[in-house]
DNA sequence: TATGAATGATACCAACTTAGTATCATTTTG
DNA sequence: CAAAATGATACTAAGTTGGTATCATTCATA
């Protein structure tokens, strides 16, 4: 199975931001973070953006630019990253795609594996941040 | 997000299953199958024969040929399934792929993650087929 | 025993998603 | 103005999923 619950993105998200928070006021630049996690430079930059965008980083641009956490950032739960990243969670989707499906109402395949996906985006929720920042990567 | 728990070939697989069931012991060959459950027919058939080397469905070559349940297969739970078709579960995997990860054992992310995917797992075990054949799809 | 209806085995292909690149524009410090 | 940083966006490569295509084998039956 393959069913990954977060891609690379997220994954490197995290770590970014655990640096990031480990740095205190410090402002991290991309190269930085290249150096120091070894993720692929555009790869980052372009999650460094999605991150600043959506209000978790607060970017400085210009010499001695990068990066710094706001305070918004100790609340998202990982499954802010992953909605962020990867869309909203959805494990289970009725075979029949286009179309709505006639027993999407009573089909009891789904109806449990809804039941699952409900657990899991529970679990997801009560994963914050801040959980993680304590112990390193 | 996209980290579906079943694939297209295991929710055809189902439907096959319970559409065979539902004929008792009655032989169902393949073209009845694409018939009823308008699935392509080259792919329900690879569909078919895995389940049937599988020992879930049993197999009649030639003329009236087709297939039946086996015993076993009443036993099989969903993560049965899955597991032949998309193989072992493992919706958590680490970032650093090849190498083994040195923060294994710590890394609080992926222990979280490890959590949920046992939750899942024991989830996806307890849907036994029989529960899904008694209310049709 | 020949025929046709069925499954077995396998190799191939197309669309989609994920992971990653490449380029150029804009802002800021010195 | 030059250098160092981020912003925006378009492109590419690899892997996975869903599906085809082909040919071989088996079996019932006329
Ligand atoms: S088949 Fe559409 S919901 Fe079960
Ligand atoms: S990074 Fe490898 S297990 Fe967390």
């Amino acid at each position: 199975m393959n069913g990954k619950l977060i891609t690379r993105d997220t994954d490197y998200a995290v770590r970014a931001l655990v640096y990031i928070f480990n740095s205190k006021e410090r402002i991290v630049s991309a190269s930085e973070l290249v150096d120091e996690l070894k993720i692929p430079r555009p790869f980052l930059r372009k999650i460094l953006q999605k991150l600043s965008k959506a209000g978790i980083l607060k970017a400085y641009k210009g010499k001695g630019g990068g990066f710094q956490l706001t305070v918004a950032a100790k609340k998202v739960s990982l499954i802010g990253l992953i909605e962020l990243f990867q869309g909203p969670v959805k494990l289970t989707e009725c075979l029949f795609k286009k179309k709505p499906c006639p027993n999407m109402k009573v089909c009891p395949l789904r109806k449990k594996l809804q039941g699952i996906e409900k657990i899991v985006v529970k679990e997801l929720e009560s994963i914050k941040l801040n959980l993680l920042f304590d112990s390193k990567l």
